[in-house]
DNA sequence: GACAGTTGTGCAAACGTTTGCAGCCCATTC
DNA sequence: GAATGGGCTGCAAACGTTTGCACAACTGTC
């Protein structure tokens, strides 16, 4: 920002007031306002406030070694679910005075490496990540370079690193047994990546569903999708359906896979939830104005944004702390995607072709 | 980022491969790499690479004056819309070395100010603004000081800013226009904050598109909300439909407003597109999921991002260019929410109670 | 072999802060 | 009235770079 109005420093104001700069510095710093006497004081905020002084934020940094800023790494800035959480990030964050980098990796473990080292050379005072594969160098290499971090919506095996992140395991349940309750037997699962926390333990949840609810395993009826996308749960959505197997329902490891189901029941000419019941997770934005409004295990987004800078900002302060895992509970929406299963599918009459 | 391994500097390289600082300095920057010996830059290079090096980013913007970030200030991160955006933005701009710091404004002047002013202490070399009304302050204020900026999706009345925007005008002509050819008369319009080029650009679109058609203006099918929401859509729904004045289209000046459309239709036992044609505007994430699919005009909201950010760049390294306003052309997508216009409202018999 | 010209490297200042230390002054105490 | 102490302020170094300038060493020419 070469602003053509030559910038105004600490020692513009000292020389206007007739004080050393150092004076100046503790004027201004609040910590140090103390020291320095009221009348003193005075003048140079006056002064300061006369010529509109801006701190030079980099003599600043480079000084302190604090850049008040702190990196965001998020997979998918298109997807919706991400708007919430960084706006909750920043709207806790900037109320401290700090800043926040985002960076968006398109879930490419390449540039997952080269933002975390941008924000390494950026001095960033913190990380908040949204990105953790289950093994994750990257959140190693953080772990040891003592760089205060939390992680959101995704955790990692390792324990003792501070992260917010909904119950999966239990949201899986949940669904399965509403499904149960309405007196599915079939309950088809479209899972997300393994290798990812959230693909992981939704489908664990599913898994301990079914056993709550007495009902067997068909892996005939599960497929694993690479990515939590539109297209990779409708891809996994045929992939079950070429097994032939009658099912009543598909519970999908996020809402944008469950789009992906919406699809191919449809160029299948199935109804939802009339021929099937399809149910998401995340609710994310517009989820009740989908066709049919899609039965979703709710994560407050906007509050994990939020949680998770608050924590940060302590890790920031007291890094000593030990770490702050915080599990928030999931809360099932039932909305117009689930019903009662067909008799078709029931009795296995029409198969899907 | 406190990591406990000491900051290796220039100078460490220096002492370690036996040459000046300066020199180090010189081989690591690829402007000035050609002053130095191949030799002497071989080893200053493998040096550096076994040692780790890092700049200092503060050193160096303290130095140069040049941050490498640049801040990008959005109305609302909930509002899907946004998040292709900021990807498209950060895709152009990290490949240039750039970081993108964000900063949510919840659509309110004080927050706008305090961000700009944020941003200016933290020097990012240019800002991106998608908060901008048609009379900006902010706006103006960059302008005086000569800030790089540009603006995305929403433009000022000043002449020679830089901008990418959707040719708005255009837009709600072609929806009028297609309303028309399917028989609608009665078209009634959704109207966004008129302080927002958006909001009016799009209703004078609407405006002429009634002209070209050669239907006439019933300011009763008229209603404008106060914010480019669900809510305010349906309030303004709701409003028209108290005129009790029978029509059989609604246009909303943008998806979110046709979402509260829709809704304000179900509460009233409407059917769409059967009794009323909806459109929207945007062609937001998930538009075509909607129940009905929303018919709306698409913007290529990545590639805005992507434009803004070339630009930028260009204006950065050349800031006595002058202002390149780039208008898109906007894209009807007709999908399941446009129909021909139901015979019941077309007589006018039943009136929407 | 002396000279000019070119090339490569070192020197030191500067960017704008923050902060430990030293020293001053004034008030307090015996 | 001298000694003690505490409160304010100035001094200067430091943070890690970049860069104009000076200078040394080399190349080529007559």
């Amino acid at each position: 920002m070469q602003t053509h109005k030559p910038r105004i420093t600490l020692k513009d104001i000292a020389r206007n007031v007739g004080v050393h700069p150092s004076t100046v510095s503790r004027v201004l710093n609040p910590d140090t306002r103390k020291m320095v006497t009221k009348r003193i004081a005075d003048r140079v905020i006056h002064a300061s406030e006369q010529l509109g002084y801006r701190p030079n934020t980099f003599a600043q940094s480079l000084r302190t070694n604090r850049s008040y800023t702190v990196g965001v790494m998020v997979p998918d800035l298109t997807n919706p679910a991400f708007g919430p959480i960084i706006k909750g990030i920043d709207n806790v964050l900037e109320q401290s005075g700090y800043s926040v980098i985002v960076a968006n990796t398109d879930n490419v473990l390449e540039k997952e490496k080269r933002s975390v080292d941008k924000f390494h050379e950026r001095q960033v005072d913190g990380l908040i990540i949204a990105t953790a594969r289950r093994l994750d160098d990257v959140v190693i290499t953080c772990l040891e370079e003592g760089t205060p971090f939390v992680l959101v919506v995704r955790s990692t095996i390792e324990k003792g690193v501070n992260s917010v992140v909904s119950d999966e395991i239990v949201g899986g349940q949940m669904i399965v047994s509403h499904l149960a309750q309405l007196g599915h037997k079939k309950i088809a699962y479209v899972a997300g990546p393994q290798f990812l926390s959230t693909g992981f333990e939704r489908y664990q949840g599913y898994l301990q569903g079914l056993k709550n609810a007495g009902l067997e395993l068909d892996e005939d009826l599960v497929a694993i999708g690479d990515a939590f996308t539109e297209e990779e749960g409708r891809q996994a959505a045929i992939m079950i359906n070429a097994n032939q197997k009658p099912f009543t329902a598909i519970v999908a490891a996020n809402d944008l896979m469950a789009l992906g189901c919406y699809d191919e029941l449809i160029t299948k000419g199935l109804k939802c939830p009339d021929d099937v019941s399809v149910v998401g997770y995340d609710d994310m934005p517009f989820t009740r104005h989908f066709n049919p409004p899609l039965t979703t295990v709710h994560t407050p987004l906007l509050d994990v944004g939020m949680q998770a800078a608050r924590i940060l900002l302590e890790r920031i302060w007291k890094p000593e702390q030990p770490a702050h895992a915080l599990k928030l509970q999931p809360h099932l929406i039932v909305r117009g995607s689930t019903g009662i299963p067909s008799s078709f599918s029931e009795t296995g009459t029409k198969v899907t072709n």
